[in-house]
DNA sequence: ATCACTTGTGGGAGCGCTCCCACACTACCT
DNA sequence: AGGTAGTGTGGGAGCGCTCCCACAAGTGAT
């Protein structure tokens, strides 16, 4: 009795109500047996049961969504182009931690790119659709609307990296201050006197307090910090490469480098080469994430390990809190949640 | 007014029915403006888009899905773990070609990995519950279930590879028995003889097609197929090397090596290396994918080119298509679309 | 003037759920 | 006996759309 044209096709999939007239019950006890409701007897659920699965019964995502107003599902947004997002090892280690800690719900995955501005035109509808329950925001830049976007549309989110000032959003971060201090504080205690850095890209929160426990850590130590010491890179290998041409130039005394990530730090091993310059004899080399790269360098890279994937279990487990609460963060105060993880220093032979 | 507890937050979004109002008409006529129907008056339209943007009125997904049964998202399933989706620049090229296709529809693109056991249950329930309008499948494998089910559930799909006998499902291919025909003659033309074949996993369509053209233009070149020249690899940098191991035991007299992807040929240079073999001197070494791997390596790696991203591009215009006329594959006889992409030979020093 | 289309429009019915109120029934106190 | 909980259950109302039927109004042929 198909009365839309389109419909009735593919056999005619169940519903909740013949499901109902099969177990001989009504339609709300059915739905409390299919979404775990404990107000049923033992007796009905197995009759339920059993329906369910001689019909094949499987719910209508579509009209659970209309009727209780949730997707079940929620987006990892990489504001990155795609080109990034498969160049950098951090962001399929973050993907691996959330689909572990998702794998035991019923939560859907997206991923989400909005690097050019196109994409961002089509996230911004998509949101204000409320296609999804919870956002994931991973690499977020300074001055990104996104976070304001969120909370405006009131819909839960958690991002990755510090979280400036005026943002309400909760968010997960590895120590970056701490990790940098690590990894200078590693190469003074080798000796080292006259210790580089290149950054990552600046306008990156994460990056930037790495340079700032690059600071400290030689502060702390009693070395007047030498701007000419600090060179900006991008994150990439020509940047990194680029930036030792140009700190060789400044100080051809320096002895030590510590890098914004592993990809620069091959970038500085390369000019570093071409400069003649022996590792770690001459100039010892630190690098940030512990990558593949790092291991398979040559010589292995010295590394700071930020913990990813835990960083990504961790963002699932706030954003699932935050969605079961419904309360999307502004609307609940000041407190909000943050979580900081501890990095490690994996040391290797290029120090 | 809001009934249910859990609705009426976010200061309410605005609905069709309050858009009609506003504009002075008929909620069927804003349904047709939103949707584009040319069955509506440019005066009416124009009051119509007018109200719609007033309010910042966006379609309610859920109920447009629940309503017309369809639901504007298609997957792209990635049958494999996600290490290998990011290893491989298969994918991740498949994805651009995807998601530049895509980005002129208001189609929704889901990424959706079935590597194990368990992620393969999840998506057999999310396929059930039609969550999807159609589906890509890239990289199937021999004996897989997946290219069934989706015809059982008559959910349009479009499949990666070459398509077996039985399967009723579009499918997009670059010519692999071309390409690896090609990959042979030009090394005959530079007057090798003993040419070996790394094979891909064979569980792989398109790695047997290349081990047939590989046979082939030994066979019209009048040489006979030595078995002795072929090793089966897995598309991995050490089953690459362990397979060159194995093959220069066998016939150390070999003068070129045909690798089923440019990752197992960096393994074969590996091997080939420490067995002291010069690259192209002593031995040719050819590679497929054509990848960033080819350009980097030392030296640059001649390799098959595949038309990755334009075969994403076809993928989704034959799903599109597909979806259109709602008629699955199954269903409409023999005739079936399959396309193929031609290949390309990309010269380099290491041939 | 009549008929036969075509074009534009309004609104009822229905998609398959969830939520919640109402009600029956039991158990245990006063 | 009457009250007061608590427990399990049925089913109405409603979520916000799309589809389609009905109908008004215009257009041209007869």
């Amino acid at each position: 009795m198909a009365s839309h044209g389109a419909r009735g096709r593919s056999g005619g999939r169940p519903t909740l109500e013949e499901v109902a007239a099969r177990a001989g019950v009504g339609r709300g006890t059915v739905s409390r047996v299919i979404n775990g409701s404990p107000r049923v007897s033992d007796a009905t659920r197995a009759a339920v049961e059993a329906a369910v699965a001689e019909l094949g019964y499987v719910p209508n995502t579509a009209a659970r969504a209309l009727a209780a107003n949730r997707t079940d599902a929620i987006a990892l947004v990489v504001p990155e182009p795609e080109t990034r997002f498969f160049a950098e090892p951090y962001f399929s280690d973050m993907l691996k931690g959330v689909g572990a800690e998702l794998s035991d719900t019923e939560m859907q995955l997206l991923l989400i790119f909005a690097g050019s501005d196109r994409e961002r035109q089509r996230l911004a509808q998509y949101l204000a659709a409320h296609r999804v329950d919870g956002v994931l925001l991973v690499s977020v830049h300074a001055d990104d609307p996104l976070p304001d976007l969120l909370s405006q549309l009131e819909i839960p989110a958690v991002i990755s990296g510090p979280r400036s000032a005026r943002e309400s959003l909760a968010s997960v971060d590895s120590d970056n201050y701490g990790g940098a201090r690590s990894a200078v504080e590693h190469l003074l205690s080798r000796g080292r006197r006259h210790i580089a850095h290149i950054t990552g890209r600046l306008d990156v929160y994460g990056a930037q307090r790495r340079v700032d426990g690059y600071r400290a850590a030689l502060r702390d130590a009693g070395h007047d910090a030498d701007e000419r010491l600090i060179e900006a890179g991008d994150f990439t290998e020509e940047g990194g490469r680029s930036a030792m041409v140009e700190l060789l130039r400044r100080r051809p005394d320096l002895d030590a480098v510590f890098a914004g990530s592993d990809v620069t730090a091959a970038g500085a091993r390369q000019a570093l080469r071409e400069a003649g310059r022996r590792i770690p004899d001459d100039v010892a080399l630190v690098g940030y994430d512990d990558s593949a790269i790092a291991r398979h360098m040559e010589p292995p890279l010295t590394s700071v390990r930020q913990p990813i994937e835990e960083m990504g279990r961790a963002m699932i487990d706030l954003l699932l809190t935050e969605i079961a609460d419904r309360r999307p963060a502004a609307s609940r105060g000041l407190e909000r949640h943050q979580v900081v993880l501890a990095t490690e220093l994996v040391e290797r032979a290029s120090s």
